[in-house]
DNA sequence: CTGAAAGCGCTTACAG
DNA sequence: CTGAAAGCGCTTACAG
């Protein structure tokens, strides 16, 4: 395997000089010959620095770590998207890390704290993160980034939540309904259900309390809790899902109680995902800009890395979008 | 931050007895009383060791790169927990890449190339990962195993492939179809064709060579191609989809046409996954063990960098399993 | 049973 | 414009 030192010896320089060449630096200034010698022999040679010798030298890896609660939860790819995209740009590689398996003792959780393995860790909170694993990371010492949510400790962007499902709510208001549930999380994400009621206050719409039914996400989540909206008096016709996985296993439920949806039960999912346009019925959603939170989130990392001050904030642009589909036609 | 410098002045004892007390050593004995006192140090301290010196030290990292051809698919599953498993239980962790971001030239590669930042790579291969990329990771140095495929060069884990589209299609088979076609990837999964022709010509039933209908993988893909099907004369009455997602555009695009599943058409797909459960209609599929697939993986790839021989085969149990669903009831 | 020293490969002030 | 030396934190033969 090819050295700094074994590239100088071929170059005929000192290690600086490989350094300086492969790098830049303030102390080292080379001339355009050596230059070129040294970068014949470096391509010559197929040489990439090690990544350890680097990183135990510079006291930093170029590694961040990104935590999601469930890494199967389709919702995510547009947000693993724009993260590798702000990375890739920064010169940052990503490990992913899947919340179920970063629990507290695991190798997983182990990496992002101390051991110096990556040098800041975003965080997706949800269900399967505990309090706890959230401690020991903040006690790891890297910065952290939440995402879509706010934090009063660390870092964070923020997703408009309470707009989203104000204009989801919106959506099948204008589509005539007037009996409107909300199913899905409320525990993580209470902006959404707060949003929801403001849609249905401002048009002089009831929402009393067992209108918003708890479920956790999940295609199976969503079958298992529909029940409880069928025995609601009166019925909902239409229902806002948190989000859309959860919203699957709804249509499935509604199917097998003999609902026909949207005539029955409009459905509406939170969060847009390939899979939405590809069931029959297909799925009406509201798209929240998970692409930009992901990019945001980097530079903020990046931000914060460089030491300068980090402006956490909400992202705005661009706002939720309603795609209505055949589930609330 | 503590180092073994600073446990072993809090303990009063050299970094050697340290590093024993840690890891354990062939040349260094250590007393009990010591022992104990060092563990106490490390626990007050919270001292964990640094990643990259120790990397750079051992000339490991334990670190494991995966590599998949969409991560968004959401058959790897199965294959991502077994592939964690068996890593959580040899002390790896697991560097995940999407092969859509492993292109030439890309960050993602160069950690999996010279760098060291990976003492070996775990590959699917796919559409997604050309011949070139899989060079250049082959000339990285560190050991290959590929899933799901044989390889001349690398070591590999094979699953029956041949069976599990064989079993799906004598399913169809089995139900009273006669006339069965096939969608999906035929280029890097031709062992499933094998299977598919050899179930149709063990029953005398016709496979004409249009009825093999090639298609990219994806809901997309399957939704795209599926007039080809019905352009067919006669027309199939039974589908076997590559794969599981392909197979849900397929029953979407079923539906457009009018017809109704599994009466006019029964559809199977390739591989088990959560959704088929919870679509309307339900889905069939055909579960290989992905997960074994995933733990065995690691395990040679194990065995491999302990520098012992390698036993690259195909995996024969659990056997594939036909899960009969309403698309072929 | 324990300590002192070398070295993994790199970068960076410092000296020339 | 270039080289020699130190040191990041760790483990491991070696010496005692």
């Amino acid at each position: 395997m090819a050295t700094v030192k074994s590239i100088a010896a071929a170059a005929g320089v000192s290690p600086s000089v490989v350094s300086a060449v492969l790098h830049g630096s303030k102390h080292v200034r080379v001339s355009e010959a050596t230059r070129a010698r040294v970068q014949r022999a470096v391509d010559a040679a197929g040489y990439v620095p090690n990544h350890a010798a680097r990183a135990l030298r510079l006291q930093r890896t170029g590694v961040l770590a990104l935590v999601l609660p469930k890494l199967d939860n389709p919702v995510y790819h547009r947000l693993v998207d724009g993260i590798y995209d702000a990375a890739d740009a920064h010169g940052y590689s990503v490990l992913l890390g899947d919340g179920i398996r970063a629990t507290s003792g695991s190798l997983m959780l182990q990496r992002m704290v101390g051991g110096g393995q990556v040098d800041g860790t975003l965080i997706r909170p949800g269900a399967t993160i505990s309090e706890d694993v959230l401690t020991q990371i903040r006690a790891g010492g890297g910065p952290i980034v939440i995402l879509d949510d706010v934090s009063a400790e660390d870092h964070w962007v923020a997703l408009q939540d309470e707009l989203g499902a104000y204009l989801a709510t919106r959506h099948l208001v204008e589509k005539g309904h007037e009996r409107i549930a909300y199913l899905g999380q409320t525990r993580y994400q209470h902006d959404r259900v707060v949003g929801y009621r403001r849609a249905l206050s401002e048009s002089g719409l009831p929402a009393p309390d067992d209108y918003v039914i708890h479920s956790l996400q999940g295609t199976h989540d969503g079958y298992e809790r529909f029940p409880t909206l069928l025995d609601l008096d009166p019925r909902p016709t239409a229902v806002l899902v948190n989000n859309v996985t959860t919203a699957v296993g709804v249509l499935a439920a509604a199917t097998d109680a003999g609902l026909t949806v949207p005539d029955d039960l409009a459905v509406i999912g939170y969060h847009e995902t390939t899979i939405a346009a590809d069931l029959r019925p297909s799925l009406s959603t509201v798209e929240m800009p998970l692409y930009e939170l992901g990019r945001v989130g980097v530079d903020l990392m990046h931000t914060a890395l460089t030491g300068e001050p980090v402006d956490s904030h909400t992202i705005t642009e661009p706002l939720p979008r309603v795609i209505e589909r055949q589930s609330t036609a």
